[in-house]
This record gives C-alpha cells, sequence and structure tokens, in this order.
DNA sequence: ACCTGAACACCGTTCAAGT
DNA sequence: ACCTGAACACCGTTCAAGT
C-alpha cells in the first residue's frame, strides 16, 4: 500500500476493528491485506493487544482531532451538537462499520487492559466535549451537563449500533431526530 | 447439571453469548461447561449457527414474555414505562453481561443469516412494545410513536453498552436518569 | 438415543533463520 | 531493519465408531 508497513497495519487494522472488534480481527487476514506474512506483523507490533491499543489511541486522537473542528468552524452552541452526530454517521457511511470503541466495549471481558484503557479514553473524550457544548447551549443546568453529556454519547453510540444491526443508515438519521424531538438534543 | 442436555447446552450458551458474543462463543469451552465433548454438541445442533439462531430466538421469546408480565402488572402507562430499563439492567446486574442481541447487533458482519434474523426480531418485540406503551401515556404524538419507541431502544441499549464497558452498573442508572431528564422518558 | 476420539483446516504467537 | 517458514497450542467442524 504505501511505503510505511505500520502505518498501513494500523489502517487496516482499524477498519477491520470497526467491523469485526478485536476478537474478530484476524493478524493472518490482516497480515495478508497489508501484503506481509502474519508473522511480519510481529516486528512491528509485539502482541495482537499492543496492536489493537495502538489502534484504539490513534482512534480517540482522531476524534479529539475531529471534534476540536467541529468547535472551531462553528461559534453558535446549539450548531455545535447539531455536528456531533455526524461523526458517528461517517462509521456507517464507510461500509456500515461502527465505532471501534463501542465495538470494543461490548467485548470488555475479553479485552486487555491497555486495549480498555484507550476504549474508555474514546468515551472521556467524546462526553469532556459535549459537556463543554451542553454548557455553552444553557440549556442544561450546570450540575447535570455531565450526567447528560453522558446521556447524549451513550444514546447516539446506541443508535449507531441499532442502525448497524439492519444496516439501515436511515434508521440512524430517524433515531437521532428522535433524540431531537424528545429534547435530548437542542432541536 | 440437569437432565436435560439440550437445555443446558442453550442456558451455558446464553450467558456466554451475553458475555462474549457469537464469535467469543466457543463450542469446546461451552461443551466443557455443560460437561460433554465438543463434538457432542453437534448432535444437539447442526452447527455454531443453529444454536446461536435458537439461543437468540428464545431470548426474545424470554423478553416478550417478561414484558408481557410488566403489562399486565401495572396499569398505569408511565409507571410500564418505568419499568422497561429494569430488564437491560438485570444483565448487567449477572456478572457485567449484555444483551445477546446489542452484542450480536455489532458482530453483523459475522453472523449467519438465521442468528441475524432472530437478534432483529428482538428489537422488533421491544419496539412494538414500547410504541404500545408509549401511545397509551398520551404524551407522543401518535404518528412519532414509532420513531421515539425505536430512540427509547436504542438509547437505552447504548446505556447498557457504556455501562458494561465501564463495569460500572451506577453509571447505567445515571443515564437513564438522564433520559427521564432530558424527556427520552416519562419522568 | 447420545456420546466420543481422531482428524481437518483454521487461528494467534514464537522463534530461529534469512536478506 | 524488515521479513519469513515452520512449529506450537488453540479453534469450529466432521465423521466413523462406540454404548
Amino acid at each position: 500500500m504505501s511505503k510505511n508497513a505500520r502505518e498501513d497495519i494500523l489502517e487496516v487494522a482499524k477498519k477491520a476493528a470497526q467491523a469485526r472488534g478485536y476478537g474478530g480481527l484476524s493478524m493472518r487476514d490482516l497480515a495478508a491485506e497489508v501484503g506481509i506474512k502474519a508473522a511480519s506483523l510481529y516486528y512491528h507490533f509485539p502482541s495482537k493487544a499492543d496492536l489493537a491499543s495502538a489502534v484504539a489511541k490513534r482512534y480517540w486522537e482522531d476524534a479529539a482531532a475531529d471534534l476540536e473542528k467541529i468547535w472551531d468552524e462553528y461559534s453558535d452552541p446549539a450548531e455545535r451538537l447539531r455536528f456531533f452526530p455526524v461523526t458517528f454517521r461517517r462509521a456507517l457511511e464507510n461500509e456500515n462499520r461502527m465505532c471501534l470503541c463501542s465495538f470494543m466495549g461490548a467485548e470488555y471481558d475479553d479485552l486487555p487492559d491497555p486495549v480498555k484503557k484507550e476504549v474508555q479514553v474514546f468515551a472521556d473524550v467524546n462526553v469532556a466535549w459535549l459537556e463543554k457544548a451542553l454548557v455553552a447551549t444553557g440549556a442544561v443546568e450546570p450540575d447535570a451537563s455531565e450526567a447528560r453529556a453522558k446521556a447524549v454519547f451513550a444514546a447516539v453510540a446506541g443508535a449507531q449500533l441499532m442502525a448497524r444491526s439492519r444496516a439501515d443508515i436511515s434508521l440512524y438519521d430517524t433515531l437521532i431526530e428522535s433524540y431531537r424531538t424528545a429534547g435530548l438534543l437542542p432541536a
């Protein structure tokens, strides 16, 4: 693919993990897609756990950068919140994939600790951004803003999961719109 | 365990699938826990897909029965809705397990078609019950009731997923309470 | 009717060996 | 520095064979 095998591995592994999770991520298949042998993977990453941890870390770093971009592009607090669900929509647009961290959240029991840690940072980053954005709208009581931010995150993740389980992206849009009608997200 | 091996298999497989999903369900481990050899599993079920399909079918049947019970036990529509999240809470109480169908929803790409079908029926059953209950409260416009029912289902599933990913059942309670404060569920 | 051992093609992982 | 083949203990599954 590119000149940098390590980059290729991370990229292909990310897409695979978004579709099949940690357990479903096959080192042999991954290697084949990158164009090397499975054993060669272990030159770049000491173990599957290390690889997945690096993938999850980059995943939340990219998410954080995306959220920063939304923040800077819009000044209206409600406008910013309008765009939050778009980042989760993109995974579904991308061949019905889902958030890597939602999938791995489900796999909690089988997740190596370093991976678990990065997965939780992803949620932390999203919740912190949402809380900041919600407080700025002034529509949420300050002492309820953290709980509300978590609620929005959980609900959006749930919408993505449900839409994926039907391979129906229009269902995702319906769900987000219902959240707005119900008052969970600003209309 | 019991006298009936088939029953034991279904029961143990259900708990395993709630913790590790379809992919994480190991026929060898399952057999060991039941007290037979892996090959013997294939006497009772022709394949892993058939076993998982039977498990998922029973799962939504049990869920439907639970919902019926809630419906009959309470006559106040809002009261009925108050108890909906309790069924999802029980999985978390049970050693941080989650809804089998949420997990398998994430595994969409690797799910055999018969399993996929049963998983979707689970969502259908829940959404139909929720819609009935929401309409009865009179608080939701009739032409928005289906979308709202789906939204509640997705949000509750998302709350369960997020709480599981932290092994924190109190987070689940916080999220459900936030849904009520926000207006997604009746307060 | 119900279960088993042995075999099949897979998997993640290791490691000594190649260039 | 980067990759590989061969081997390890696993996996789901099959099947002929046992009782």
